[in-house]
DNA sequence: TTTATGCTATTGTCTATGACATATTTGTTT
DNA sequence: AAACAAATATGTCATAGACAATAGCATAAA
């Protein structure tokens, strides 16, 4: 019958469910609701929690509210509309950068369109065209990065469907290890080698396509792992293929502690002339850069690492 | 000082990094703890358990045992010896079956050997090569099929490192990403439609890409929407895009039941003009296969399927 | 022999509440 | 202002009990 783990089919979902969706932690769940007020789950037949649909649309919303630097005690009791209109005076700040940057802005929206219009064969070719005219550097950079920003943005607020995340996701997907494919013609003696993959949590293997495309355009020897490597097999393949650097992704999603803890303890693993990249719209990263790790905040800075990398030597 | 969360100097573990190393759940490690007496970590100063290298190891057997379909009652107060000896078992039981199809046997042992060698680009390279002399449809069923089941059960025996699994599968997805992008060049007015994705629970994304390259041999114009996809969204595409097929894929470690409420569930959901293919692994579908759903046993089945369907008419 | 049905044991996950280390803010004093 | 101390805020861990879902097994029916 109901076997979708946890949501059943009048949009309640139970604390795993939630969990899942918000990446807000069980116990971090029950205590909001001790201290706080929200959420205030009901209770199914068996006493559990049942979160009602609006309550974790609103708890999508905090958690973004909490990625952009507010604490829980000033956002959580607070009223939808109270929450939305913080949200607007965030996005009044951060100004659209990607228009009045040539025609590339209009290249988003015509993306977006093409998405919201479920017109995937259009939105492909699209891309495909894109990578041919931009180049693959300002591809990536100016047009992919902004375009999954805006439709993770879509995603937490519930604008768009799953079903059109996914598909965007493979399409983009496509293109992408397409370009990196026709890069890739030459791969001979390149430098450095870069070991590309991501935690155990970590699910999203866009921001590892994208770091791999500009590695190789910047001449580096990639060795893509996918995603969700356990840490001790991080540093088995490190012994195995001698790599310079281990470059990992970071989702907005991934709970700050597990990161930071994780990149600690992955220096600890490897050896000291072994770099380790951090990249990904983490904001942890941003805020409290933990040490021995290189953190990546833009993906433009990977030709300056690079370069820097080169300075330095082997 | 930095005794921070995570592991400690002496390769001390806190229940949440064992949870991330091992994937089983703090719920889970603490009530192995009480009921079978594994894991029996120590404390830390402020009264925390905290896990011994040993021990992390141990778990991470066991997690392999219980993947391979072994229940924890069995194994977890058991030795580490004896816990190996249970792996041994496993390795004795089934055969070869790759050998005697004319030259094919030999890529898959020469594909093989460059992973155990940990020569990636060599392994690219020989499957680039693979599929450039057999074909797409010769090179999915009869060399990457066989290396893929050849693959698992080697990782079911930890034979092979999990890392070398990752990149085997990422080296694999690239090849045959790159097959499937070179027949889609005149993608005009194909039939039948086809959507492809899996259910919430199954990560692989190796088993659709196959049937992908296949569908696409065979003149079907491919919807791929990745894996993981919920029930009700698969049937939200469905409206949107209004294919003639779903195509699902499911690995060995799907449970039964989920994978016939899922079908049956969907079978519910969609148009019955809609047809539902059910292929991949998975025992329970050639046992009892589901109403409503067209169960491919083996990848060469998608070929009558697609004639069939065609003969039957849109 | 094989296939359904019901019983029992197993197993993961949920509940509740309390404790406390660490991070952040606030208040006070140079 | 800047620096330090005190006070809050916050996430995670602990204990122990409950129970739904799953799997294994025995029994009955085809």
């Amino acid at each position: 019958m109901d076997l979708s783990v946890g949501e059943s089919k009048h949009l309640q979902f139970s604390i795993a469910a939630v969990e899942r969706d918000t990446g807000i932690g069980k116990d971090t769940l029950r205590v909001w609701e001790r201290r706080y007020g929200f959420p205030q789950p009901g209770r199914d037949s068996f006493g559990e929690r049942s979160y009602p649909l609006a309550q974790v649309e609103k708890l999508r919303i905090i958690k973004r509210l909490l990625d952009a630097g507010h604490r829980p005690g000033q956002v959580v009791a607070l009223s939808v509309e109270q929450l939305q209109s913080i949200t607007e005076s965030l996005l009044a700040g951060p100004v659209d950068l990607s228009r009045g940057k040539g025609g590339v802005g209009q290249l988003l929206d015509q993306a977006m369109g093409l998405l919201r219009s479920h017109d995937i064969d259009g939105l492909r070719s699209h891309l495909h065209q894109a990578v041919a005219s931009l180049g693959v550097n300002r591809f990536v950079v100016e047009l992919l990065a902004p375009l999954n920003a805006m439709v993770g943005d879509a995603w937490m607020r519930a604008e768009i469907q799953v079903f059109e995340e996914h598909m965007y996701t493979e399409c983009a997907t496509v293109v992408l290890r397409q370009a990196i494919h026709q890069l890739n013609s030459n791969t001979f003696h390149r430098q450095p080698r870069v070991l590309l993959t991501t935690f155990p949590q970590e699910e999203h293997a866009m921001g590892l396509l994208m770091a791999e495309s500009l590695l190789t355009m910047q001449g580096c020897h990639c060795l893509p792992m996918g995603v969700k490597t356990p840490l001790s097999d991080i540093a088995k393949a490190v012994l195995a293929h001698q790599p310079d650097i281990v470059a990992l992704s970071f989702s907005v999603t991934q709970n700050p502690n597990h990161v930071l803890d994780g990149l600690a303890e992955l220096r600890r693993l490897l050896p000291a002339q072994v770099e380790i990249w951090a990249g990904g719209r983490a904001p942890v990263l941003q805020r409290r850069p933990p040490a021995g790790v290189t953190v990546i905040a833009d993906l433009a800075q990977i030709e300056t690492q690079v370069q820097r990398w080169r300075k330095r030597g082997p």
